[in-house]
DNA sequence: TCATTAATGCACTTCCATTGCATTTGTTTT
DNA sequence: AAAACAAATGCAATGGAAGTGCATTAATGA
């Protein structure tokens, strides 16, 4: 098991007191977390710093971002099996109508969608939206 | 054949010179547009009216918009055996990472996705991205 | 024609994403 | 350990898209 510094340094990313902090915000939350969210949970720190802190992550396959389709961009973290920088990813995420959360279900694999002749597919993007276990009992 | 006038008529919707030169430039492209499409498009009028016409349209069920993850709201008219005011309308978009453009693939439904118990689906957004047919053979 | 209702145009506002630059902090080298 | 370097942080500002309030203009109906 290794830990968070053994984790971010494998795969490039220096370690400070910020990132080990948001890293842990990312693990402890099961969800998909905006931008904002990250922000209220870390009113000392800046902005940019968070979001640039995102990006790094991004950039070195620690999360990915998802667009559920609330116009607010949102990131999770790469789970064990997510292949979210290799073409053909087909994991899919859930959008809550009533909570407004959204999840990866990255067990849930999608069939293969068939396109149109000339058309070349490399990537997927699926959100089912709904409402989810928690809300689905109104 | 119904006539335009008529099928605003049909929709109530009031027929206005705008509202015609809209829907024709919406016939005219065979794919999604953005707002910004439109705008440039009808470069002596006001954007607000352009986006309240959009917005008139998609409510009488005459366009729908599409979430294609370029983080832009595009539409695109509502083709017959469209029901995107309906549950669970399986209708597939392509976005072409080369061309930057969106078609609807009304053809091509989706099998029913499958979401964990206690989850409720309502409805799905599928987008495919790769390569269209206009940009496919590099 | 007059009155009513809807459409249009202008000016703002808000929200999120993103960048430039100066400063601070952390590494590395001598 | 100090100097030199590189990267991370914080502040300020920008840009783009979405949306709203209000006054004006155009269309409908009595």
């Amino acid at each position: 098991m290794k830990t968070i510094e053994e984790l971010l340094e494998s795969k490039n990313i220096r370690v400070t007191a910020m990132r080990l902090l948001i890293y842990k915000f990312l693990v402890e939350k099961d969800v998909a977390v905006t931008l904002s969210d990250i922000e209220n949970a870390f009113e000392k720190s800046d902005r940019t710093t968070l979001y640039r802190t995102i990006k790094t992550f991004e950039e070195k396959g620690i999360v990915h971002q998802i667009d559920d389709g609330t116009g607010i961009t949102k990131y999770a973290l790469c789970e064990k099996g997510c292949n979210c920088e290799i073409e053909n990813d087909l994991h899919l995420h859930f959008h809550c109508n009533n909570c407004n959360e959204t999840v990866c279900l990255t067990a849930h694999k999608i069939p293969q969608i068939k396109v149109p002749d000339g058309f070349v597919a490399e990537n997927v993007n699926l959100v089912v939206k709904g409402f989810c276990d928690k809300c689905s009992g109104h």
